[in-house]
DNA sequence: ATCGTAGGCGCC
DNA sequence: AAAGGGCGCCTACGAT
């Protein structure tokens, strides 16, 4: 099927700092001369109005430099991360990327540098080629050498134009060709904003944090002495519960359990949620959550995050995408799992708002939308979800909604599991599917969200071929233990497949949502600065608030309706406008 | 010294 | 109510 009399042409584009555009079309490469960057991305805006095309770039080295000009384009293809909707995994790399398009192993990847002794020299042909005889691109090039004169601008544009043209091609073998091309769209768009969101920062009350820091972990420490006077006056709290001088470390599990056991304990681990029980009837246990709290912030979240990813006023970390597993974003420093006591410091800009929304019970929407089970359908065509389960079930609104947790994770234990066989009976497309992807995964065979991201999925090692790896266990390694091993890496490829299908089409659904709020919010000066998961945060000029909510609300349709394999399902959005994190429901 | 793994916890 | 899926980041520790 050609799409292409609709969709605008792919015009591919490199950007050299120093000199200016590489640019190439199906029908011609051409460059643009400029003296700086910003007329370089001044020429890309005037381009992108004249001509209207979808923009083709190799990946992060383009996003990075149009996102700190907050160049203001929408339609992409990021061949970087249309790979890894392709192919899974983590790896990006343009090498990689054209590698897999053409056919050729990505073990056989050239790299920089000496060849070893034992490697095969291969011609490597005539160096002013960006494409070696053996069919990969040359790592001198990929490494920087495509910018060194303006005819390898062009020439670098036209690869990326042919990658992008290759990875076209590969969807036809694909459920739905057409349906995975415009997650390719929209996961290329979501790159942008990933590119935009690490520019931005978060806008953070920094005297604030510095005051809840203090709470938690004491003052700044003057050496290195001081630290650890402040961190054995914090670990004393917890001591001083035991009579006598045990020397135990807080920080080692095994010295835990063993000061847990002296108190009467006799515990598997020392995981929170199996001491919060105990934490009433124990000061010692108490204390000693206490003080991981406090440990908590003193470690991650403390002076040296602080100084490490906060400037100006703004934690900034770096954001992908897509992560290797289902397809969510992910962001370093601390962007994603700040705790929820640190979220005062998350502070609009004096004359500015948050607008915050979050998706209501996004996942098992999805997973009514993707496997078109009518009864589960019906279930979500309402505020609430769970109750109509619950009344199908025949049990609590508490229950059904753990028993619908616990089939999208794969749980097999508990309460949860219980309820498991009256879902089966009542749900059984949706359920039918999630157990479809689980025997895929225990197989050892990749699986695809919805929107046609690969899951991949990967095998036990042979037990045979590394016999040293892993840490001294027991040389012989038994069979039953061996058949042991690969019974439980089985289950639990099973449980990441399950998962991944809901999770995984959660991210695409969320993407597509993200991608226009970014688009609409323009004219009014906003932007988004966090995205997570199935909550985005908007920093919004005051007075553009009530606008920029309403975009906001009103995208969850526009994504539904563009993204969702029913149209039935309902989507909901909590949206509110506040001045700190914090204050959100 | 440096590396990888495990246990743990933060968020969804 | 039970403890299942994802990620990043911390410390401790054993192997190299």
């Amino acid at each position: 099927m050609n799409t292409s009399a609709t969709s605008p042409g792919f015009v591919a584009v490199v950007i050299d700092p120093a000199f200016g555009l590489g640019l190439a079309s199906d029908e011609r490469c051409w460059t643009v001369e400029t003296d700086s960057t910003a007329a370089s991305l001044a020429a890309l805006a005037k381009l992108d109005a004249e001509l209207r095309p979808r923009w083709v770039w190799w990946g992060r080295e383009t996003t990075q430099l149009l996102a700190e000009e907050l160049v203001p384009l929408d339609r992409c293809w990021d061949v970087q991360a249309v790979h890894r909707l392709l192919y899974g995994g983590w790896r990006a790399s343009s090498a990689e990327a054209w590698a897999v398009v053409h056919g050729l192993s990505v073990d056989s990847i050239p790299q920089m540098g000496q060849l070893g002794l034992l490697d095969i020299p291969v011609d490597e042909g005539d160096p002013e080629q960006p494409v070696r005889p053996d069919g990969h691109l040359r790592p001198e090039w990929t490494s920087g050498g495509w910018r060194s004169t303006p005819h390898r601008l062009t020439q670098w544009a036209s690869l990326a134009l042919e990658a992008a043209r290759l990875q076209q091609e590969q969807f036809s073998d694909l459920p739905d060709p057409a349906r995975a091309e415009s997650t390719a769209r929209s996961e290329s768009a979501a790159e942008l904003l990933c590119a935009e969101m690490a520019a931005t920062g978060l806008p953070l009350d920094v005297p604030e944090a510095l005051r809840l820091i203090e709470g938690a972990a004491g003052p700044r420490p003057t050496s290195y002495a001081d630290e650890d006077a402040i961190r054995a006056v914090r670990d004393q709290v917890v001591l001083s519960h035991l009579g006598a001088q045990l020397s135990l470390n807080l920080r080692n599990p095994a010295d835990v359990k063993t000061m847990l056991n002296h108190a009467g304990f006799d515990l598997p681990d020392t995981k929170a949620w199996r001491l919060e029980e105990l934490r009433e009837s124990s000061p010692l246990i108490n204390a000693f959550l206490r003080w991981r709290k406090a440990e908590r912030i003193a470690t991650t979240y403390g002076y040296r995050w602080l100084d490490e990813h906060v400037h100006d006023g703004r934690l900034r970390g770096d954001w992908s995408s897509s992560d290797g597993a289902a397809g969510r974003m992910t962001a370093s420093a601390g962007l994603h799992n700040l705790p929820t006591v640190m979220r005062p410091i998350v502070r609009a800009d004096d004359g500015f708002v948050f607008v915050r929304a979050d998706l209501g019970q996004i996942e098992p929407r999805v997973l009514a939308a993707v496997s078109g089970d009518d009864a589960f359908i019906s279930a979500a065509q309402g505020d609430d979800l769970y109750q109509p389960v619950a009344d199908r079930l025949r049990v609590s609104r508490a229950i059904a909604k753990l028993a619908v947790l616990g089939a999208m994770y794969g749980a097999t234990t508990g309460e949860s599991a219980n309820a498991l066989a009256g879902l089966k009976t009542n749900f059984p497309v949706a359920m039918g599917m999630l157990e479809r992807a689980a025997e895929a995964g225990k197989r050892g065979d990749d699986v695809f969200t919805s929107g046609g991201r690969r899951i991949r999925m990967w095998s036990a090692p042979p037990s045979d071929e590394n016999p040293g790896s892993g840490p001294a266990t027991d040389p012989a390694g038994g069979s039953a233990d061996r058949i042991e091993q690969a019974q439980s890496d089985a289950a639990s490829r099973g449980r990441y497949a399950r998962n991944a299908m809901i999770q995984g089409a959660a991210a695409e659904f969320f993407k597509v949502w993200a991608i226009t709020v970014r688009r609409q919010i323009r004219p009014f000066n906003a932007r988004i600065v966090l995205c997570l998961h199935d909550e985005l945060l908007v920093h919004s000029p005051a007075d553009a608030a009530e606008e920029v909510a309403e975009i906001v609300g009103n995208a969850v349709n526009e994504a539904a309706h563009y993204w969702s394999p029913d149209k039935r399902v309902r989507y909901l959005a909590d949206v509110s406008v506040i001045h700190r994190w914090s204050e959100a429901k």
